[in-house]
DNA sequence: GACAACCTGACC
DNA sequence: GGTCAGGTTGTC
């Protein structure tokens, strides 16, 4: 499911309900994608005080008053969803987590690649420190220099590379490719500086637009509320394969690059 | 780089 | 029945 978009999304929603409440009773319904498994991981989660949820890269981190923390990772599948209390489980939920207010967290996660994890405060910083820099916290200069990359790699190899860059993933590399007029097939080496810049921007303009609203539902994304986002209409070649190019008519070619599925316009791609 | 692996479900 | 899916990791 989800890139940096919907994740931040999900942190915002939850960090705007479940900043200052307290873990009052974590329950597993399905065991086996939490680190430490089973009553060691309720033991570490329960009675803790959620301090912050933040984000970095596509992951989400809850931090405990005490400095220890609980990590997210979504995958594909992941959500994180608010709910009443007396919600009832539904069939790929895997977790949930009760507090001292009215809502309740249910984790779920359809294909089951998604993780949650219990560390202690410094084990954060060695987690954190194999990202690359977030694309919407440095200068569209600075986002343009880490594509400036001496490889054989394509460009799209770079963008999806989350040492790199932190929270690109498949829809918006293709996305942001198509808004600079790039193909993401080209060699990185190759770009110009104002190819560079161009992505630079079209990276940040992408990534913002989608936050406002609220990410993208192409496949079994939702918010934490529950909802699903309203960027999907706005992409302009992801899922369109065979549709004609919104700038020049072209009909939206697939291919598979990179090990994943990629969408680019023929016509306006160079 | 390419590929398989981790899983389930939807679609052709 | 085969293929594909917003991700990541480990193995050639």
């Amino acid at each position: 499911m989800p890139e940096l978009p919907e994740v931040e999304t999900i942190r915002r929603q939850l960090d705007e309900k479940l900043a200052g409440a307290r873990i009052k009773d974590v329950k597993i319904l399905r065991t086996g994608k939490e680190t430490p498994a089973g009553k060691r991981f309720v033991d570490k989660v329960k009675g803790q005080i959620i301090v912050s949820i933040e984000r970095r890269a596509k992951l989400l981190i809850f931090k405990f008053k005490q400095g220890d923390a609980l990590i997210a990772h979504l995958k594909m599948t992941g959500r994180l969803i608010l709910v009443a209390k007396n919600y009832r489980p539904q069939k790929h939920d895997r977790i949930i987590f009760y507090f001292n207010i009215p809502q309740a967290l249910v984790w779920s996660d359809l294909r089951q690649f998604g993780f949650l994890k219990a560390i202690k405060g410094h084990e954060l910083e060695k987690i954190l420190s194999v990202y690359g820099p977030e694309p919407l916290e440095v200068s569209t200069s600075e986002l343009a220099e880490l594509l400036r990359v001496e490889s054989k790699r394509s460009l799209k190899a770079v963008m999806l590379d989350q040492t790199r860059i932190a929270g690109i993933g498949n829809i918006y590399a293709d996305e942001a490719c198509h808004r600079a007029g790039i193909l993401p097939t080209r060699k990185i080496s190759t770009l110009k500086a104002i190819e560079r810049e161009k992505l630079a921007r079209a990276i940040k303009n992408v990534l913002r637009e989608s936050i406002a609203k609220q990410g993208t539902s192409a496949d079994s994304y939702v918010n934490a509320f529950g909802k699903e986002g309203r960027f999907l209409s706005r992409l302009r070649v992801y899922g369109r394969k065979g549709k004609s190019c919104l700038r020049c008519g072209t009909s939206i070619k697939k291919i598979s690059h990179a090990q994943r599925g990629t969408h680019f316009c023929p016509g306006c791609q160079r």
